[in-house]
This record gives C-alpha cells, sequence and structure tokens, in this order.
DNA sequence: CACACAGATTGACATTCATCGATATAGTTG
DNA sequence: CAACTATATCGATGAATGTCAATCTGTGTG
C-alpha cells in the first residue's frame, strides 16, 4: 500500500480547476512532475513500449530483461517505479511477477498536458 | 542553433512506425525521454503553466521569477531546458526576453505517449 | 560615456538517480 | 526438507541535476 497513485488522484483536483489564473499549486505540479519523471527515462518508455505491444498484453520480469540489456534487479527497479506512478499494474502469479498498463494511465498522463 | 528540437523531428519517424511490435527503438526512446524530462520538474511545469495562462500568452523571466520563488539564474536555467525540448519559444524584444508555448508542443508531447 | 537593468553564463555544491553486485524472499520441484 | 528459480531489496558508486552566488553581455537612459 505504498503506491503513490499519482496519475489517479491528480484528476480530482484538476477537473475542478478553472484552469486559468491560479495557474499551478507547488502541490500540484510535484505530483504532475512525478508522472513525467516516471516517464523521463529512456528505458522506462521502452518497457511500457515492450509491456503495451505484447500480444496478451502483459510481460513478467523475465521477458524484459533482455531486451533491455540490463540486469534483472535494474528492471525491477524501473518497474517499481512505473507502478509507483500508476502507469503499471503488477500481478504476481506463481513464481513470475506479471506487468500490464493500468488501463487509460497513458491517456490520462496525455491530459495532465492539456490542463496545465 | 543549438536546440535539440526534440518534438518536432520526433514526429518524422514516429509517424510512420506501425508502432506495434518492433517496439520502441533505443534512440526513439533517448529522443522521447528528453521530451518528459523536461517536463519532469516541478518548477518547470509551473512555468508552462504561467507563460500558458497569461492572458498574452508570453512572459518575460522577470514575472516568472517571483511566483516560483527561485533566483533568476535558476529560472533562465530551467527555460533554456523547455526551450530546448521544442516546449518554450523565446524572443527577445528589447532589454526583454518573452517566452510563449510553442503551438501545437503540448499536444504533440501528448501524442508521444499515444504512439508508445 | 557612465550607469542601471534584464537576462544569460559560469562554477561550485548538495541532492537525486541509474546501474550493478550481493543478498534476501518466496514459490516450485525433486 | 533441500535445491532451484524468479523477483525484490540493499548498499555502493559514478553520473546527472537543481540551485545559488558571482560574473558577463547587451540594451536603454541620464
Amino acid at each position: 500500500m505504498n503506491s503513490l497513485q499519482t496519475v489517479e488522484p491528480a484528476l480530482d483536483e484538476a477537473c475542478c480547476a478553472p484552469s486559468g489564473q491560479p495557474v499551478l499549486s507547488a502541490e500540484d505540479a510535484r505530483r504532475k512532475a512525478l508522472v513525467f519523471k516516471a516517464l523521463s527515462d529512456p528505458n522506462r518508455l521502452r518497457l511500457l513500449s515492450i509491456v503495451k505491444s505484447g500480444g496478451s498484453g502483459e510481460a513478467c520480469v523475465c521477458d524484459l530483461t533482455e531486451p533491455l540489456d540490463l540486469g534483472q534487479p535494474t528492471v525491477s527497479h524501473h518497474l517499481k517505479i512505473l507502478v509507483d506512478a500508476g502507469l503499471l499494474h503488477r500481478e504476481k502469479r506463481g513464481t513470475w511477477a506479471y506487468y500490464s498498463i493500468v488501463p487509460g494511465a497513458l491517456e490520462q498522463a496525455a491530459g495532465l498536458l492539456a490542463s496545465l
């Protein structure tokens, strides 16, 4: 229960703002920046791309380590950041952990730019 | 002529990709990550917000230093990053430098997420 | 021309971050 | 229960980043 859920709750306050004068509060800015920070690493973008492009819509860590040419701990670390940002969903089945894109998360992240 | 223009040329290669199997190339990922890296700082998001929300659609550095509670060199540094990322336009008139949002840049950045 | 002012650049410093090796945890199988 | 495998966590390290003080570059004004 430590995920930041930065995408979800961001809407609660953004959808009602006049999006005009009050600019962006320091707090809102901090929250939105967390999402973009998660997207600001090339390897994390590729992780999202691989997970998204996979036919099943999900991928396990072992499938992600090789194409990125990174160590397993590093991939695990990047995945955690994406999960904390609310972009990826993690489901453990047996020994494997399957990651999938949170439905609508990318669209919501894109929406953050429109509501600047 | 040192601006990276990361948003503009990204389309040249992204618009024609099948956006399916080949995942995201390391090079494409690196370029897209640059845009999100520019967006990954709270103060830069607030800068964009202020410039966008200003009635005239532009703002000079002196208008941006105070609301962010940052030093002038720091604001100047952030603005340079946003210009290099292709998000802001800089126009110098007299003693002042006016910054405005590059038309369509935010929408284009949002589009990067859809074409992952 | 001397001064004042807006903004950019430089250098330094502390913090954050990406990465890796080593280790821990948990599920599976013999 | 012991060995194995997949994944997560920890600790360390080098690189990148945000910030500031000091300085430089123009541009207007007396």
